[in-house]
DNA sequence: AGAATTTAATAGTACGCACTACAGAATCGA
DNA sequence: TCGATTCTGTAGTGCGTACTATTAAATTCT
């Protein structure tokens, strides 16, 4: 289905054309979600925001709700999600890394004209059985953010910057427990500025630890 | 409605009475709202909670789906939340306090037998225009939550504690959002060890703080 | 005992949801 | 020009939702 579609743009059009941007529909589509979480976001909302596209086109182009839902994610990742990720990875030291990962989740949180918070927190989170594999979706993209976390960490023992007697795992978790934290204040309406007092708080837990080392 | 029922138990009872316990099937609606969420938990699954009573009995005792809702959270404030308000107040010094509020929080969060994660997190927090009501009841708590923190804060400057020149609001949305964070946390299965390891973390924002003082 | 009152049980109602059948319209290749 | 192909528009479908109408059952007061 997907293939498909990627060979079309590639091939001469046949048939009747699109009347809508795919990209654009697919955009739109990220942002009723991310405000509405899965289950709130209901097709009729979707597809008035899609450009007002009926049913029948909808489907055709992307297959269900769920189907859009995981696009939707994956669009968020390589956009909005994306600096958070690469501030992990460009950082020199590992705490400037943390530092600049939590700036960048500020920043994506609070972008004007987008909903705030983070979309792998909002996009679905109710324990609801029908939803359980979207919901397990983002649960596992939350925890690969996690993950890299960790490793970023690791680099930085292996480098000499951190002691080795720290719980790289728990210390990742930690900054998962803000990230999440500051996707739901951003959500609340809590202003940036607040939100960024909350990343200098945060990295306050490093100095016990560069002390010691 | 509410008035009617509380007379209800105090006056001799007439009619045919109830075959199940309010108190204990108000209990069980907490847990479902606690881990579905509202728009999650359905009527029927409710019900069926609540010990299998039918429709009508559900209507008679508790009015509609938001009116059982908001009993729930007040049941869970009461309950579960207390610890968190009382650890507040009680601790002898504002760091003692705060660092007692946290563990607290993840002690609720984390009890065996029941939701993992803060309902006032999990209640309702889906953006879905429907649910706006019970939304913005939720988010009042965790607002007054916040407000309570500030004020023991205060409290801390007041008695010479905390210096004047600390950003109280700002201080008590670092809190906020760590309480938050760890809700998401237990949530998605972080063991609770790992849980009491980030409020040492948390509670290391306030190292510059008092050193300053 | 019998009237009054309150709950229980059955069987619904109206509505919003994700999704689809079908016929017509717009483009392509030959 | 004509058939093949793909999209569009209208009008639905079946299902799950919160909620209710109606009748029967169980208790209290007189």
């Amino acid at each position: 289905m997907l293939c498909s579609d990627i060979y079309k743009n590639q091939m001469t059009q046949r048939g009747r054309p699109r009347t809508f941007d795919r990209q654009t529909a697919l955009r739109q589509a990220m942002q009723v979600f991310w405000a509405l979480g899965y289950e709130g976001a209901t097709l009729n909302e979707l597809q008035a925001a899609m450009g007002g596209i009926a049913p029948p086109s909808f489907y055709a182009a992307f297959g269900s709700k769920e189907e859009l839902f995981r696009e939707a994610v994956e669009l968020y990742s390589r956009t909005l999600g994306a600096p958070m990720m690469k501030a992990l990875e460009e950082g020199l030291t590992a705490l400037d890394s943390i530092r600049a990962l939590l700036d960048a989740a500020v920043e994506s949180f609070c972008k004007p004209g987008l909903p705030r918070g983070c979309f792998l927190v909002f996009g679905a989170f109710n324990n609801v059985p029908s939803n359980k594999n979207v919901e397990d979706y983002v649960r596992g993209l939350r925890v690969r953010r996690q993950k890299a976390i960790q490793k970023r960490l690791q680099r930085g023992v292996e480098e000499g910057e951190l002691p080795k007697t720290l719980d790289l795992a728990a210390m990742a978790a930690f900054y998962t427990t803000v990230i999440d934290g500051l996707a739901i204040q951003a959500r609340d309406g809590v202003p940036q500025k607040a939100l960024r007092f909350s990343i200098n708080c945060a990295m306050a837990a490093w100095d016990p630890v560069v002390s010691a080392n």
